[in-house]
RNA sequence: GGCGCCGUAGCCAAGUGGUAAGGCAGAGGUCUGCAAAACCUCGAUUCGUCGGUUCGAUUCCGACCGGCGCCUCCA
């Protein structure tokens, strides 16, 4: 068992195939459902990664369709767990999309693998490491497994029951307060949205730590025969003690040491100095940030600016500082993809190679994604001087520029539509060209066409030196959210402004 | 009280036992009718403070100051 997460380079372990998961909690809850008070999960980045380095991933993320909140919302809407899970899992997805993360292998549902559960509690039972309470629920016998404790360290913690003042009043099913449930019995409310099911030790429904468990274990199993995850993934806060139930009550079911050989633990997302969270009332969701016009590109780097590990203060400054670079990238793509020749200039080649070498060595440590994309700034700036120089770029910068789009995919998607000088012909009556309405058109779809019109108006009226009013056709433009960019080779660049 | 994290240029942020990536912002320049974009040049003798180890520390150790997280179902 790892801590501090440092996974082996892919390299010495090509062949082997991987699964990764993630237990993402709740798909009732606020969190999984477009907040990200945790990073977009570092597991999809370092998915990306493992896969540009041709290693088989098979990522399992979990959803936890049915918990005490889950229960009350259903509750409160009269609808079934399901009615009321649904839409948030759908948007999640989308949210999920948006922000250019990829979807997992597998996604089960907790209500879909409660055979798998009680199957796994079972057998805690049979093995005497889970017993039954006053209440009717299943715990987990925590004094029965001696190696709890250690992913969060716990070992070292004072452990004396009660510590804390969340515990310990009502526990009194418990036999450790320490314990916990792993079967709840049922109650009214769990009947009335459906969340209740027969088990050999009575009606009831999984507790939380449980589900993550048996779900992955159930397809490992299935699709490899293993039982042990190469990597798992959580936030930070999930350590103590999601992850470490799962560890005990995986373990102790398995007999194997370690239920994953790396964990992976992402920081959180700060707002004003303090952790995103529903208690301070400082919570920003992809939502948001989709409603407010934000390039995905600009969010994710702004997020891979960042170390997974270290916390993220988001803020409108840091923001507009990865809106702007994600923008640089985002025109050196479309740079690259007119320029790009069938061969490379032997400084482009060059630097093609430094990119690689100092990509694969950041990511390959640890993930570490900012040393990433200073590689990738290097990368482009070099890529944009020799540009500029008009030598050329051809399949080796391509091809970097490829891997770095596939892994990091940071690139703003407002993309220039360059206009060649010899279409930037209008019409003309009586010596004045046939301009488009001054209003751009409600329909966005059309605005493209709008602005290129305009566009070749201005280039018109600037061959004539009619520079005011080639000036008052640009911010006409700009009003719209359409800047225009002249090169030097005569033709324009019309960009669609992203902010 | 216990466990743990962080403090690097105006802002964000990597990193290394031998004197600090990258981005943003700013200044000057090239280009341009003017812009925008792009490129070039410029910024920490210094990495919270004070000690210690070392030939040498920002990087290791200790103390302190400041900020933050977790301590049994916020999920």
């Amino acid at each position: 068992m790892e801590r501090g997460p440092r996974v082996p380079p892919p390299s010495q372990d090509p062949v082997r195939p991987r699964k990764d998961r993630d237990s993402l909690p709740a798909a009732s809850c606020p969190r999984p459902c477009g907040r990200f008070d945790a990073r977009p999960p570092p597991q999809s980045r370092r998915g990306r990664w493992l896969e540009a380095s041709g290693i088989e991933v098979f990522h399992i993320m979990n959803l936890t369709d049915v918990d005490d909140r889950t229960i009350a919302a259903a509750v409160g809407k009269g609808v079934s767990l399901r009615e009321h899970v649904d839409p948030f899992a759908r948007a999640f997805e989308e949210d999920r999309d948006w922000l250019r993360i990829r979807p997992p292998h597998a996604q089960p549902r907790a209500t879909e693998y409660v055979d798998a559960m009680i199957e796994v509690i079972q057998g805690l039972l049979d093995r005497g490491v889970a017993y039954k309470g006053e209440d009717g629920s299943v715990y987990f016998a925590i004094a029965r497994f001696p190696a709890y404790g250690r992913l969060s360290q716990l070992d070292q913690r004072e452990l004396r029951a009660g510590a804390s003042e969340r515990v310990s009043t009502d526990e009194y099913a418990k036999a450790d307060a320490r314990d916990f449930v792993l079967w709840k019995a049922t109650r009214p409310e769990d009947e009335a949205v459906g969340a209740a099911w027969d088990a050999p030790f009575g009606r009831g429904r999984p507790g939380w730590h449980i589900e993550c468990s048996a779900m992955a274990l159930d397809l490992l199993r299935r699709r490899w025969g293993v039982d042990v995850l190469d990597i798992h993934a959580g936030a930070v806060d999930l350590i103590f003690p999601h992850h470490e139930d799962e560890i005990a009550q995986s373990c102790a079911y398995t007999g194997k040491d370690e239920f994953a050989r790396v964990w992976v633990h992402g920081e959180f997302l700060d707002l004003a100095g303090t952790k995103m969270s529903k208690r301070y009332g400082n919570i920003l969701t992809a939502r948001d940030l989709r409603e407010q016009g934000v390039d995905p590109g600009a969010v994710r780097h702004l997020l891979f600016n960042t170390h997974y590990r270290q916390k993220l203060d988001w803020s409108d400054t840091a923001l507009s500082a990865a809106r702007e670079g994600s923008a640089r990238l985002g025109a050196f793509r479309d740079r690259l993809a007119l320029a790009a020749g069938e061969t490379d200039d032997p400084e482009a080649a060059a630097a093609a190679d430094r990119f690689r070498t100092a990509f694969a060595a950041a990511l390959d440590d640890d993930l570490n994604a900012p040393e990433a994309l200073g590689a990738l700034h290097v990368l482009v700036r070099e890529g944009n001087r020799l540009l500029d120089e008009g030598r050329r770029l051809g399949p080796a910068v391509r091809a970097a520029w490829g891997l770095a789009d596939e892994v990091l995919a940071v690139a703003s998607s407002a993309r220039a539509r360059t206009v060649a000088a010899e279409a930037l012909t209008v019409a003309e009556e009586d010596g004045i060209p046939v301009r488009p309405p001054e209003v751009p058109p409600a329909d966005s779809a059309d605005g493209e066409a709008w602005a290129l019109r305009w566009a070749a108006v201005r280039a018109t009226e600037k061959r004539k030196r009619n520079f005011a009013e080639a000036d008052r056709i640009r911010d006409l433009l700009r009003g719209a959210g359409w800047e225009i960019r002249d090169r030097r080779d005569g033709a324009i660049d019309v960009v669609r402004d992203g902010r």
